[in-house]
Order: C-alpha cells, then sequence, then structure tokens
DNA sequence: GTATGATTAAAACACTTGTTTAAATAAATT
DNA sequence: AATTTATTTAAACAAGTGTTTTAATCATAC
C-alpha cells in the first residue's frame, strides 16, 4: 500500500499544482482529494517542497532524455549541421509524445510544464536544474544552425520560443475547447513548431528600418 | 497624506505582485514595506482583490488605449490592410514605451505583464477584461494580414506570440543581466517584433513532410 | 475653539498554513 | 506465533492569512 499512497499523493500533486501553482495548492488539498493522511506528505516525502522535486524529477527526466536522445541523433546524422525545423521538434515534442494529449494525465502534463516556467524562483530551482542543460545542449546547437545571428540574439529567441511553448501549453486546453469539438493539443504542436523556426531563422534585425506609420501593404 | 499612503500601497504591491505573484504576496508585505498601517488597505480598497484590480487598471489602461490608437493609426493610413510588422510592434511596443526600461519602475511594470499572464484564473479575472478587447481587436487585424492562414491558425499564432512577449516580459532582466551591463528591456523589442512577424507570416504548414532523421542541410 | 469627517493605529477575529508528535494499525521478518 | 519494522491515523503546534473593530489622531469647516 505504501507506493500506491506515493504515487497517488504525486498523481494529485502534480494535478493541483499545474491547475494553482504551488503556492496556492495546500498539503491538505492534495490529501483530502488523494484520499491519504495529512501526515503521509511529509512521511513519504519530507516536505512540500520534497514533494514537488520528487513530482518534476518523475515527468521531466524521461522527457529531458528524450530531447537530448533526438539531439544526438540529429547531430550524429549530419555531421553537427541539423536541419533548423529538426532542432526546433527535437526540443518540443517530447512533452507531447511521451504524455499524449489525448489523456487526461497527458493534458495534466503539460499545464505542468507550463506552470512551473513561470512559478517562482524558490520553486523553480529544481526545475531548472533539470531544464539548464537541455537548455545549453540547445543553445549550442541552434546557434550552429544560425550562423546568421550573433550569439545574444540566439539566446533571446531561444527564451521567445520557451514562452510560446510554455504560455501554450499553460492555456492551450481552454484555448482548444474554444475552438474544437475533441481536444488534443498534439494538434497544436506542428503549427508551434512552425511559429517557432520562421521566427528563430528570422533576418536579423529589420533589413530596412521602416517607421510605422509609414504603412504599405507587403 | 491620503493620497500619499493609496499611491504608496500600489507601488509596493505592483512591485512584490510582480516578483512573488499574488497568492505569495501577503498584505503584512505590502503594508510593512510601504510603511503604512496594515488596516489601510482594506480600508482604501475594500480588499486584496479590490487592491490587484486598482493596482492593474492603473497600468493596463492607458497601455491598452495605446494600443488601439497605434492599431486605429495603421488601419485608417493604408485602408485597413496594414503592414504585418507595424501590427505586430502595435501590439508589442507600448509596455516598453510608456513605462521605458532604463527605470526601476518600467522594469517592474514589465514584470508584472509577464507575471499576470500566469496567475490563476480567478486572479486573471480583471486582467483578462482588459486584455480581451484587445485580443479581439488585433485578431481582426492580424487576420487580414495574413490571408494564407485561417482563423483557427491566426488565433494559435497569436497566442505563441504573446507567449514569447509574457515570457521574456517576466524574465528579461535576469536574462540581461547575464549578458549585458546595463540591462534596458527594450533592448530586446527589436528582436522580439522580429521573430514575431516571422513566425506568424510563417506557411500554413510544413510545405513538404520530411521525417526528422531524413536530416540534410537547408 | 469646537465640531465634523477622513485617516491612521493597534488589537483582535476566525481561519488556514506546513510540520511534528504519539498512538494505533498493518506488514514483514525471524 | 512473536517481534520488529513500515505505514497510517488523529491531534496538536506555532506561525501566518485577510478582514473587522474600536479608539486615537489628523485635517478641515463652521
Amino acid at each position: 500500500m505504501a507506493a500506491e499512497t506515493k504515487e497517488r499523493i504525486l498523481d494529485v500533486a502534480e494535478r493541483l499544482f499545474a491547475d494553482f501553482g504551488y503556492k496556492a495548492t495546500s498539503l491538505r488539498d492534495i490529501t483530502s482529494e488523494a484520499g491519504v493522511n495529512l501526515a503521509s506528505v511529509n512521511y513519504h516525502f519530507g516536505s512540500k517542497d520534497a514533494l514537488l522535486a520528487a513530482l518534476l524529477n518523475r515527468r521531466f527526466a524521461p522527457v529531458n532524455r528524450r530531447r537530448l536522445e533526438l539531439l544526438d541523433e540529429l547531430e550524429n546524422s549530419t555531421d553537427g549541421a541539423a536541419d533548423l525545423s529538426d532542432l526546433v521538434q527535437a526540443f518540443l515534442s517530447p512533452p507531447f509524445e511521451m504524455y499524449p494529449g489525448g489523456t487526461e494525465d497527458g493534458r495534466t502534463f503539460l499545464r505542468l510544464v507550463g506552470r512551473i516556467h513561470s512559478e517562482t524562483d524558490d520553486v523553480r530551482a529544481v526545475f531548472v536544474t533539470l531544464f539548464q542543460p537541455i537548455i545549453s545542449r540547445f543553445t549550442t546547437a541552434l546557434g550552429r544552425a544560425l550562423p546568421h545571428l550573433d550569439a545574444d540574439e540566439v539566446a533571446w529567441r531561444i527564451h521567445f520560443l520557451v514562452g510560446s511553448m510554455a504560455h501554450t501549453m499553460m492555456w492551450c486546453e481552454s484555448f482548444l475547447s474554444q475552438t474544437k469539438r475533441r481536444p488534443d493539443p498534439s494538434d497544436m504542436l506542428a503549427s508551434l513548431i512552425q511559429f517557432g523556426t520562421a521566427g528563430l531563422e528570422a533576418p536579423s534585425r529589420q533589413p530596412v528600418a521602416v517607421h510605422a506609420h509609414t504603412g504599405g501593404r507587403r
């Protein structure tokens, strides 16, 4: 019964953290919804912080491993000069594919990914530890695929990409429910790859500086 | 002394909400840092919720008015077919220009913009009310500027744009401190416009579907 | 100067928070 | 079967939450 309790806590906590954030979710919310005793969180995990750490590790470790695996494949099969959209796909697709948007758990995980990106630094600490190596590896690879951009510009655009990813993961369910009958976040992945790839490979700055009020169609 | 107390509360609350989020900021945090009595928040604003509403209105009302003003100018001077990058600029630039990134207050407001996008629905309620008309107007305008995309695709890409904006506003200070000596968020605005414009006008989907493992340079 | 209204102040309210404790129960080992 | 360990339970803890109350202070007008 031990493992069952631990997993029930992790599952419920993941959903509540994803929907309401870390601070706004109390241990009593978690334990009552999971049908376990209040003290079992501290017994099994030690603290609320440690519960979050365990919860993040459970999901992000495999996702990030998959990201690096895809990146390795790309770099090995192309002598280090991978196609840009393939790199973007290697970065974006693992969360969508490993926790399919067709399932309730999958959608919950996507909301968690979005949520964790906007938590405060103290809450994000564990996540940053898991995410930093990914950003580092992909920054190098994307820099090689974008030779017309300097390092700072590449870094900025990766932040833009991460932002669009995080924001979309967080709200895609409410977005989807406005347009579709059967919401599946992976419907959105192709669009996101398309958007991100084009944004990343945009020219360095405005080729010709034109003021906004001059107008004219393109 | 009345107005001074109200403004001190608004200023401090804005900074703390921006840095730590609504839930994690207590009224005692705000009042002690502002040097006013605890009860003065409820006296002047009625509740913590109302304080947030007042705070959001103070900043976003003028910013959104400016957005619509720029959009009106573009549509009047181009018979309704405005240039895409001009539309993106009309949407993105007001927060940066009205609260200059060179000042501490300006940077605080940008963090608040980023933060509010990722708050829970109950907290975002007031913000959504202020933001919804903007999204609506710009969705129409961008749809006209992107005739090769259907309405759903336009809606997705606007979400991507908003996500990259929000995420960058939230973290740009920590990003900037890693690369520059004198952090000024407006350095980032041009890059963001460039990225967003290119992403929005990307072709509808992959023109030719190619699997990731086939590789090849572009 | 006194009275009227606005603002500040300190204290208390009822409630929630994460964590700890000690006893009871379940499971596993000898 | 007896004993040791693992887990669950209910209760309490100290600290923090938004809000309300009552009295004191301030500014202003009569």
